[in-house]
DNA sequence: GTCCATAGGGATTAATTTATCACTAAGGGA
DNA sequence: TCCCTTAGTGATAAATTAATCCCTATGGAC
């Protein structure tokens, strides 16, 4: 996973819930879970731009926080299923009112870079 | 403010916002500016653990991305203000829900890491 | 002159996250 | 046997973010 040098303030929930879903394709990853895409595989042709090792890496740290569960089936080729787990479903209102938010700024976003040379 | 190498993807709304928010301090700047710490002593007071430089930074990027303007006044010492814009505003409620969330889910978080020896 | 406080930035390094590439394992099919 | 698929991991490099340290500027107070 990585092992943290600097410490979590547990007092800011912000800085909390950072730890668990700030990275760049958790949010992509869970929203993609709840849509139904349970295979690693679904998933990863879903997601634009993601790598596969990138993905396994995802899906480890978020089963480890508790975001997700898991079940493997002995079949040939391997089949594993990822699933929301409650604590995973109460982030779902969040990631589509933060999907939104976005798709309403990128306009804007694409404006603002576009129009700025080299920052 | 860096030169990104990795183009963003403006469909999706999560990288979008990600790429507006996702860092480890912007949503607490942007909670405490609305809270009413307008100078960037008061944000640097307010927030553990930051320090003055990355303030600096990430104050500029917020500008930069329209999130928060900003008004110097000819005074001694020098006095800066910022202020939430629009923009910057239509966050709000994604923070506090956010923040809420996180504060739920840090003792969680808290086990989960400390039975953990050595992930 | 020296020190205070405020705000801002440059240069550099450390920390952290993502990406690349190359493996392993299991069993079916040509 | 060789190749296919799926899932998972190790080692390493590249990209990105954050932290450290140091410097500038302003004008008041001592």
């Amino acid at each position: 996973m990585y092992q943290r040098k600097i410490p979590i303030d547990y007092n800011c929930g912000l800085i909390v819930a950072m730890e668990v879903v700030g990275s760049k394709w958790k949010f992509c990853i869970l929203d993609e879970i709840s849509k139904g895409e349970t295979r690693p595989r679904d998933i990863l042709n879903a997601i634009t731009g993601i790598t596969r090792r990138v993905l396994q890496q995802q899906l480890k740290e978020l089963e480890f926080h508790g975001m997700i569960g898991k079940t493997s089936y002995a079949e040939v080729p391997l089949r594993v299923e990822y699933h929301l787990t409650e604590t995973g479903k109460s982030l779902l209102p969040l990631i589509s009112a933060v999907d939104k938010w976005g798709l309403e700024f990128a306009p804007q976003l694409k404006t603002i870079l576009e129009t700025t040379p080299t920052s």
